[in-house]
DNA sequence: AAGTTAATTGACTCGTCAATCAACAAAAAC
DNA sequence: GTTTTTGTTGATTGACGAGTCAATTAACTT
């Protein structure tokens, strides 16, 4: 029943459908009729929206960090203060929908393969600065020079947290994973400020 | 040509092919043939010797973390005092050995596997316990009641920077590296001594 | 010397899967 | 009302790769 217009309701659907199957799967080993199947069509409508596999998977990873952009604008609006700011960025770091299985297993796959396709290599880029900027440019009305240790040292806890609490033997502790960091930022006000 | 007590020569060649192949590859996308030919011998042999191919990469990780282990306990041994051995295990932790481009991709697959294979999951668990215990015995005399909250902050600062150096747009930078997990060191001490 | 054990491999099985293609269906355009 | 565009799939291709097996060779034992 082909109906017109269907093209972006089509993409979206692989577009979930491949982050669901690949957080089932914990790996990129599945197949593109698997994710099809789930979405609703054939592996070949698939092939012929996205091209090839990896296409699919970057548009999926690509999806999740528009996700995760507009979690932290969204906590920025409300927040009044570079202080408020960035404890609202640690916070939407640190959301139960960053802690998805799905979601945490697509970072870490993502993370494999940034090593080796240059699109993810890039994306992975804009991430980081992104987050290094939105640091940078509320650290430096508080901490003056040593806002750009300090965005890195913050950055670097915050990526760490999230690793260990995404692969912690127990379930992610989100109280904690922004406790933790919060804590850290505090330190890091307290001693840029002397 | 077969001689006898080949069995461990073999398996050594294997681990490090395969941690080769994983380098070379970026993913666990290598093939046992891949691995036994670099390694000087026919597939069915790996087989043979790891049964499939889970086990091999296991051991080939089981492997990486023994060399870490005995490049932190091999620093410990020249440090004098709580706080030269937590600088120990920091530098240990960035050594040339760790950044080579073939042990970054072996941990970011290990990960991977950490998800869903449970003796990665073990094994990692292991070597997180270790840190943290390693970190935590010698925070204690110099923080007191801080030191759970100082081990769980510099573990995730180590784990963080080693992450994003790997991952980097450049060449990592191990001096860097260092440099600002001791920084995050000596700012945890500062203030549990308060 | 005969038998056991370790080492070793080529060839094969069996399954899988990405990607392509030909063909069909329906809507839109003319 | 025919042509074009868009949507859609079943079937197929072509390649690849994990794991098995039977058979071979050499060393060690008795």
């Amino acid at each position: 029943m082909p109906k017109v217009g269907v093209e972006p309701i089509r993409k979206a659907a692989l577009v979930n459908a491949t982050i669901t199957e690949v957080g089932r799967a914990g790996s990129l080993d599945v197949t593109v009729s698997q994710i099809a199947k789930r979405a609703g069509m054939s592996s070949a409508l698939a092939h012929h929206y996205f091209g090839d596999k990896e296409s699919l998977f970057l548009a999926a990873m690509r999806h999740i960090l528009t996700l995760y952009g507009a979690e932290v604008r969204g906590a920025l609006v409300m927040a009044h203060g570079p202080k408020e700011r960035l404890q609202a960025i640690v916070r939407a770091s640190f959301t139960a929908a960053n802690f998805r299985g799905e979601v945490v297993s697509a970072w870490l796959n993502f993370y494999v393969m940034a090593q080796t396709v240059p699109e993810a290599r890039r994306l992975l880029g804009i991430y980081q600065r992104r987050l290094r900027s939105n640091l940078l440019s509320d650290l430096r009305p508080l901490v003056g020079r040593n806002a750009l240790r300090a965005a890195d040292s913050l950055g670097a806890i915050i990526d760490g947290v999230y690793l260990r609490q995404a692969l912690g033997q127990s379930q992610p502790d989100r109280a904690a994973a922004v406790a933790l960091v919060l804590d850290a930022l505090d330190a890091e006000l307290a001693r840029g400020m002397a």
